[in-house]
DNA sequence: GTTTGCACGATTGTATCCAATCTGCAATAT
DNA sequence: ATATTGCAGATTGGATACAATCGTGCAAAC
């Protein structure tokens, strides 16, 4: 059985239920920031967009929820949460604190593949000139750096931290140059990876992540968000 | 308008849903390990349990899934998540990073009430005979260190992360003496929580986990598990 | 003019029903 | 006898229907 059988098999029985494509389609409209926060998700209105009932549309919004990316109340419906400037400080402080830790342990196991994907990231995002692709080209840049730590559950924590804040992320990125700094301290940061120094990456992560949460709650303090 | 007016108001409308009930109630046994790993959680079964229909049954499981408390399978159903030792090591290694950050950031913070809370939950843990209390009063206790660190991020992060590894834990409390060691290590964080030494406080947090972890990984390693 | 009560539409929460899929066992073929 | 095939029951995914609640506007009462 399964003999000399070749063909592109998968794992079927994989397949997405309408819930988790509507899941995967909100949170990534709310990380984009194509959802203002404090916006209402009505269930009617998503289940007519993806003409399904509400049913599935619900279950995705649990979900959405128990990742914080929406806040809930009985009989009024969930609203895009929009996090305090306590609350940012606090996550970025978070991302701080196991980031590094992370690159730590990725830079010894780090493919010549991986790296120069992360170059490749680097460069494409100091090149860019579309504002709204520098969200995506930041986070796979850090993401190609923290790829290779072998440890599936930092990666899912970190993955799920950053969706909380990538909103203001890219507002910020969008909105300020501080996008040239960022270039240079990720190459930095890339540098230290290519020279194999997991505590130089460590600590260069750790002040790019700290840099860019004093920016953007400045930013954000000024513009009264 | 609501001048002085004296009440104890609360948040209406932060009534539980039937979904939510179903969610705490289905964590809390997973938690405690009252349903095997890989053991079924059939939408029918539980719906009748609560004398509801399955659709608030299958809104709490979406919650659980995004937890990482259950997997489910498209048409199969969902089963209680089951975690490799290579996956408890990883969360212990994660506990081992976070909570040693929040107990120094809660040191200098701790009220005397907090303090005395923990000595007492230390005491009772040390007191209590009936094994199935260990894990209650272990949680209890580490709940109450963290507390007052003031970051209620970093305090639902390791809320969560503990959830996935309780029933383990509690399973070793129950199995091993290792209880006896616990003590005296708990001992030794309060006891610097109580002379305001942040780092030490951290150290001794992070030896306690990594312990923890030895102890319970070397466990389920000998037992087969 | 301000407040109160109520009716109505909008929206969410849940039950019931049907369709899609899985699982195990019996029937069949080799 | 063994392997394959074809149901029948069990189980999940989703649609529809109904009940509970919220919010708003308007009219009546003070």
């Amino acid at each position: 059985m399964a003999s000399g059988l070749k063909l592109k098999a998968f794992d079927l029985g994989r397949q997405a239920s309408s819930a988790d494509v509507i899941y995967g389609a909100l949170r990534d409209a709310i990380i984009r920031g194509e959802i203002e926060e404090g916006e209402p998700l009505r269930q009617d209105t998503i289940a007519q967009m993806f003409n399904v009932s509400r049913i599935p549309v619900r279950e995705a919004m649990q979900r959405l929820e128990a990742q914080g990316l929406v806040v809930s109340e009985r009989y009024k419906g969930v609203v895009v949460a929009s996090l305090s400037h306590e609350q940012i400080t606090e996550i970025f402080q978070f991302r701080a604190l196991v980031e590094p830790k992370a690159i730590a342990m990725a830079v010894p196991l780090m493919s010549e593949q991986s790296l120069q994907k992360a170059q490749h990231y680097c460069d494409a995002f100091a090149a860019e000139t579309d504002p709204t692709r520098w969200g995506d080209l930041n986070r796979d840049f850090h993401t190609a750096l923290y790829a290779d730590c072998d440890k599936p559950f930092f990666l899912s924590m970190i993955a799920k931290t950053n969706d909380l804040v990538e909103r203001y992320v890219r507002l910020v990125l969008y909105l300020t140059q501080g996008m040239r700094h960022a270039v240079a301290e990720h190459q930095a940061i890339l540098d230290a990876c290519k020279a194999r120094d997991p505590k130089m990456a460590a600590e260069l992560t750790r002040e790019h992540i700290e840099k860019a949460s004093t920016t953007l709650v400045t930013y954000l303090r000024e513009h009264h968000k």
